[in-house]
DNA sequence: ACCTGAACACCGTTCAAGT
DNA sequence: ACCTGAACACCGTTCAAGT
């Protein structure tokens, strides 16, 4: 009975609980099941403890939250750092797209963390040096503190890699469509042209193609500093 | 007793609960005591009925949830009509920028409203009829379906009047200020530098004024789409 | 020092029962 | 038809107790 019981500890064999490791678990919990399944009880579950040892580690769930974005920053860090520095040829357009584009990767892998980065009240130290970064580059690219002040606002979200769409048409489209498309027609005829306009040959699949969006609305609002930046 | 009993059912003689009452209750609860403080239990106790009342009126907590943003759309359709029809001179951007600010207002009443907006899964009507007035008013200005679409993706949650920061500069600068200041300096020099180079006679407040940066960004994204437009 | 069991004060929601 | 009381299956969190 003594080997069985030795047997099975040493088949899962207690590594110490930490703040990392209950972060990745949370991370992980949100992955594979979304932002609800994130609760206390269940990152204690996935690391085979009982809930009331996490805040041995953690304050409490603000705390994990706080913790999570950390782990999300920390992540775009390590992206940036492997795209490596850029081009010498890049002006600061050129290496703001590129950060901004990286840093969106991340996000694209974690559909659910723009979520909790708006939800936090309080800027994550992360966050901070992240847009230190941002504003660095613009300061190299001679803006002046003002105006990358204001960038930072234009920018918003869109600074690290998301934006929040209240409206996707493609969306509307994919409910089933004949009636629907009639109702459109009727009570939102804008919308309707608008949707009607696109031929796309599976009809409305891939109206909107993310990256093109983003990117699209990226360029737009840099040339838009440019301008503002040079005064032209 | 039976005069005792009968005079209290006077002086709170039952209004009949309904789908609007309780979603009205909702919003002022919101309002009052903030998003979390936005329970069933909570608007029932608001509405003087029990929480399983509710129910009768409101399949459940997301469709209390997707009615509070019915009435903050209700709320911008009945400024933007008070607002009423654009001056004749007005321009496209005249009139879009407008419409922008004047939904702007209804947020900054609520404050909550944005989260809970950007939390919805499905897209509510009410949020589809305000797209669709202003794809109405982007084509009355000369703009392709294709880029009153791609307009849309710029504008994002903008288009409804609010925007999401990730970072408040000002917010960081109020903590208490001498040793702040220094680590400022040390770990983010480009952020610092901002903020010292921002010669507010107040120190920091007023640092970041909503209405003026809310602006500032609308307008250089008008700009960047009138050029796409014209293609200049 | 680290983990736990039981408990508390909350949630959203179901169901059978009342009027 | 409309409202309710009691209950269920969850939350986050506290506390005293274990090792």
């Amino acid at each position: 009975m003594d080997l069985w019981i030795d047997a099975e500890a040493d088949e899962a064999p207690r590594i110490p609980l930490s703040r990392r490791r209950v972060l990745r678990a949370a991370v992980a919990i949100a992955d594979r099941d979304g932002l609800d399944a994130l609760t206390m009880r269940r990152v204690a579950q996935e690391l085979g403890v009982e809930a009331m040892s996490l805040y041995h580690h953690v304050a409490n769930k603000e705390a994990v939250l706080d913790g999570v974005v950390e782990v999300i920053l920390g992540e775009i860090f390590q992206a940036v750092e492997q795209a490596g520095s850029p081009a010498p040829g890049d002006d600061w357009r050129g290496a703001l797209r590129t950060r901004i584009l990286t840093a969106r990767e991340v996000f694209l892998r974690h559909r659910w963390a723009p979520q909790v980065l708006t939800s936090r009240t309080t800027t994550s130290t992360a966050v901070v040096a992240y847009y230190d970064g941002v504003v660095g580059i613009l300061r190299a690219g001679g803006f002046s503190f003002d105006l990358a002040h204001r960038a930072l606002h234009v920018l918003g979200s869109r600074a690290l890699g998301f934006a929040q769409e209240l409206f996707d048409p493609g969306a509307a489209a994919t409910e089933d469509s004949a009636a629907m498309a009639e109702q459109m027609a009727e009570h939102f005829p804008n919308l309707a042209g608008m949707l009607a306009a696109h031929d796309d040959p599976d009809g409305t699949l891939g109206f909107c193609d993310d990256r093109f969006e983003f990117e699209f609305a990226l360029d737009l609002i840099l040339d838009g500093l440019d301008r503002r930046r040079t005064g032209s």
